[in-house]
DNA sequence: AGTCTTTTGTCAATATTTTGACAAAAATTT
DNA sequence: AAATTTTTGTCAAAATATTGACAAAAGACT
């Protein structure tokens, strides 16, 4: 983290696709690759992968390219893969439970710590490892834990008012897959993501929709 | 959709959170509203709603603002969400499940229409209102209900090969959940959106690790 | 009916992002 | 060891995206 400038929000969006893309190298027993071999496997110009990398620091060496391990580690610290971010989920539903028992924590330097939900029927039942607790449970909970970030996976109307509840708990990441976009105003100091896997789906549906024309030879 | 020009991928991006926006303020009863409110609301300026809105026509009227119903309606429309998509989901782990379970397909102009698992023992086993098909009828039924998009939760070892299968069978729209970039080269005039929960959940790290320097004054 | 206010659609200016170019550095070959 | 090739880091140019400004149109008010 060499370089002081802000970093722009599209390169930030960009490392974690680098970041999987030199583990798939790694696991292929790649030793090197130059940002040119990169860009062809990644669909990207060779050109704004040594831009985005130098951002943070010149990772490789003229005339050998970027050993693909180091590189990896680099960003992994970069976007915190090395940490431990203690995570709590609230919301066992579908999605919640999916999220709970599916999703692979300790590869993105983060861990679950509970899952909670706000149905009495809910709580009480397991969930992977984890049992369902009450959210009567939540304050005491983050309390003993400090987890710093909360998975939210409850219903929109409930968004704005827990988000509140958890921030005045110490959690300053939202990661946020509610119908509903939490605000940075609503919290001070957090650090949210939206995750909208509706938009997601309309995006590829207007892609479906005009795909003729974009193929098409215009003019 | 009568500007002819190619619409740029941002804009495209915002549309869906246009469209979800205007979804609440119609259910708060708000009949019209102007650029400069509803970027308020949005947190985004007035004036890149006007022009990613005029990218697709004049929807509005001088001196009044827009329609809610009638601009939240040009939007589906071109989002395509008045169609009926037919999506077929392969993979019927934990994410496949809540994604057949808990995900309203209808509100995005899709609708599910079956569930494919490639492992004998899920086959079978029912999903909401879905019974898990072993990946040996994927084909006949396919030809026979014809759906145009394929949902991909499986392993990332699989996504190619099955990618291809789909691909022979008439999907065209893939909504790859796997950790895996599906690419454009490797199925022909397909539309891939990837998802990527982990790309995500680095991101909102990164966020964290820099909060600090971000939210200080710099220099 | 006329004046004032609001607000769009659009153009031009500004800012950001991406790409292309190339000198300098390191490796490889002869 | 010199020449050649490779490839980075960086700068400047080109392409995109965002923002600000304003005339023209429509509504609201007196």
């Amino acid at each position: 983290m060499s370089k002081s400038e802000k970093i722009s929000n599209s390169v930030i969006r960009r490392l974690p696709r680098y970041y999987r893309f030199l583990g798939e190298l790694l696991s292929e027993g790649f030793t090197k690759i130059s940002s040119r071999e990169l860009a062809d496997r990644m669909n990207v110009t060779a050109s704004q992968i040594r831009q985005d990398l130098n951002c943070f620091g010149g990772f490789g060496q003229q005339g050998y390219g970027y050993t693909v391990a180091d590189l990896r580690e680099e960003i992994g610290s970069i976007l915190g893969v090395d940490k431990c971010r203690k995570a709590v989920l609230i919301g066992a539903g579908n999605l919640g439970r999916a999220l709970a028992v599916h999703f692979d924590y300790k590869k993105y330097g983060c861990e679950l710590c509970g899952i909670f939900d706000s149905d009495p029927a809910a709580a009480g039942t397991t969930t992977g490892r984890f049992v369902v607790q009450p959210m009567t449970e939540l304050d005491s909970f983050c309390e003993k834990q400090r987890p710093e970030i909360a998975i939210l996976c409850i219903p929109k109307s409930a968004a704005a008012e827990v988000g509140k509840r958890l921030a005045k708990l110490g959690i300053t990441g939202f990661w946020n897959f509610t119908h509903y976009d939490i605000r940075l105003e609503d919290i001070e100091g957090a650090v949210v993501e939206n995750v909208h896997l509706g938009d997601s789906l309309m995006a590829l549906c207007y892609g479906l929709n005009n795909k003729s024309e974009a193929d098409a030879p215009t003019e």
